[in-house]
DNA sequence: ACGAGCGCCTGTCGGC
DNA sequence: TGCCGACAGGCGCTCG
């Protein structure tokens, strides 16, 4: 599923609340129950149970694709990989049967990890940087400057595709984002890095921070049956639109395997190098 | 330094 | 209808 805009968009959900759903800042934990054990990633499950007792949510924000969640003594680590979904509902709600962890608050409500797949990991640790150091620099970052973007492009030989999807180039890229920013920057998803031009490596960068602007504008995709309201999903340029014509030429979109990634774009907009 | 292949999981969809 | 393969927003591991 998620990618960096749905990531934030939830991040937002749970900081400023929706609706008659209240924020969780401020909210003390109850009592958690783990419904799927695998889904702790660290530390075990009585360890996990008894720590997240009584402490309070503090800060709630984003790094690459994890949720980062600041506790009074811990941080809560939360990815979501394929299926993840979190969000705030009141206790009385009916259990859904992919929920994997229930949160209870001090206030009626519950924050709920669902995921069918069961990809996704929750960590408490005390010090988060284990787990988040190993993240390239996020793609909003002032300090990734258009020249040093082009530096880091310079130093791979990989093919872009991947190599833009890989957290410790870039942190928070999914397929998703990565085809439709190629897509708006006019460049072959197999194009090995180190070729791309100055010129070619500042579009690219424009493109991503666009298309991840955009995505989280219309507050993610919703695709499959994974439904949260955003409707990014309606303004694809050419994930999922294989054989459709390409908006900008009207050439079909064209379908290739990508390390194991499906992968969607043009072949007149973005040629072949 | 790469990429391919596979495992982890459940669900949906299209074809026969 | 039922079965079967392909496919799905991710990532870590082996292997060559």
């Amino acid at each position: 599923m998620p990618e960096l805009p749905e990531v934030e968009t939830i991040v937002s959900y749970l900081k400023h609340g929706r609706q008659d759903i209240p924020s969780i800042v401020g909210c003390q934990i109850i009592q958690a129950e783990l419904l799927w054990d695998k889904t702790l990633a660290e530390p075990d499950v009585e360890g996990f149970l008894s720590r997240v007792n009584n402490q309070l949510f503090q800060e709630i924000s984003r790094r690459g694709k994890f949720l980062v969640l600041k506790l009074s003594f811990d941080w809560l680590l939360i990815h979501l990989r394929m299926s993840g979904d979190l969000y705030v509902e009141s206790n009385l709600a009916p259990n859904l049967s992919h929920n994997r962890l229930l949160v209870n608050l001090n206030n009626g409500h519950r924050l709920v990890f669902n995921d069918p797949r069961k990809f996704g990991r929750v960590w408490l640790v005390e010090n988060p940087s284990s787990i988040l150091d190993h993240l390239g620099p996020e793609p909003f970052d002032k300090s990734l400057t258009q020249s040093a973007f082009h530096q880091r492009l310079q130093c791979s030989h990989r093919k872009i595709k991947p190599l833009l999807m890989d957290q410790a180039f870039l942190a928070g890229m999914g397929n998703i984002y990565t085809d439709e920013a190629l897509h708006m920057a006019g460049i072959h998803p197999t194009t090995a890095s180190s070729t791309l031009s100055r010129e070619e490596a500042d579009k690219l960068l424009g493109s991503i921070r666009f298309v991840l602007q955009e995505g989280i504008k219309r507050q993610g995709a919703s695709i499959d049956w994974v439904y949260r309201g955003g409707d990014f999903q309606n303004y694809f340029r050419v994930y999922q639109r294989t054989g459709l014509p390409c908006l900008q030429c009207g050439t079909p979109i064209e379908r290739l395997v990508i390390a194991q990634r499906s992968t969607h774009y043009c072949p007149v907009c973005q040629p072949q190098g």
